[in-house]
DNA sequence: GTTGCTGAGTCTGTCAATCAGACCTAGCCT
DNA sequence: AGGCTAGGTCTGATTGACAGACTCAGCAAC
């Protein structure tokens, strides 16, 4: 049985398109940082042990695609500096890093469990994604959800 | 203001480790294939258009790493051969699938659109992820998330 | 029984990216 | 003048990506 997705080309997809972005080995724990609150070079090196270069070409990088923009600030007795904050793209990457640390925490972790957690700025409870479909069920297992061709699906040229 | 954050150590961050395995290139699109029923090496190869050493060398790192398993099959008048399927450690990462979907369909889709979408198995509406407390709040906006150390933080050695 | 086909790879050589470590630089402070 | 600091750049060695050719097992047709 020949599955469906044969028929359909991928070119324009936008998985993979995320994914120029976002995969790139140390992109995400850059951005995990930035969501962390930690918005200098220094700090971000420090932490992640990424080797200088690659962070400044990370940086760089997802200043140009509009992930993170770079904001002047001066602290008093220094000369001015940049630091690194997320825009509204950059932002709505939440539910994706939400998403891998659930992944990560289940699969990956230590037996103590996860160094980080997030939770909801009114309530204090911890936050999860969910899968949910338009007309409001929760889609419970995985195996609920199937792929389908989208209004931008085009058929395979060969 | 410091941040929080400069106080914690990230050396057993699950994101990190997730990204070690998510983090490559084409890892998530040759799980985008498998989700979408595309099972057979040279399906994905010649639908992705990753090379071959590296769609070797990503499947059977996949496989290593537990998410998804290699299984004999045979077709009449072939000889055995086998395929690549998910395991549920595999299966659980439809939610970040979904949402790197999610966000990729926002900001980086052509104009008509995404070629993909995602459905409810039952009722055939649109599945996306929602950010959701523990008591039930749906998190509206990005700034609704805060992080914190969860029970695995360590203060940092230095 | 030899030739050819097919799916699923491996081998090889080139070119780009990563990494560690040293070096640089602008402005501030002493 | 000399030193400190944040945020880089430069250099050379190692690793990974990539394209294209080659391999290999089994089936099938001649």
């Amino acid at each position: 049985m020949r599955p469906a997705a044969l028929d359909w080309s991928v070119e324009n997809c936008t998985i993979a398109r995320a994914m120029e972005i976002l995969g790139e080995r140390w992109t995400l724990v850059v951005l995990r940082e930035v969501f962390n609150g930690v918005r200098r070079f220094d700090d971000m090196r420090v932490r992640t042990g990424v080797p200088r270069q690659v962070l400044a070409n990370r940086l760089a990088m997802l200043v140009e695609r509009g992930v993170l923009r770079r904001e002047p600030y001066r602290e008093p007795g220094s000369r001015e500096r940049h630091e690194y904050r997320l825009t509204e793209m950059g932002l709505d990457l939440w539910p994706v890093l939400v998403a891998v640390l659930g992944w990560g925490d289940r699969y990956l972790a230590d037996p103590e469990g996860s160094p980080l957690t997030v939770a909801h700025r009114d309530c204090g409870a911890e936050v999860r994604v969910e899968l949910r479909c338009e007309r409001g069920h929760e889609v419970a297992r995985p195996r609920d959800v199937v792929p389908r061709p989208g209004p931008g699906a085009r058929r395979r040229a060969d």
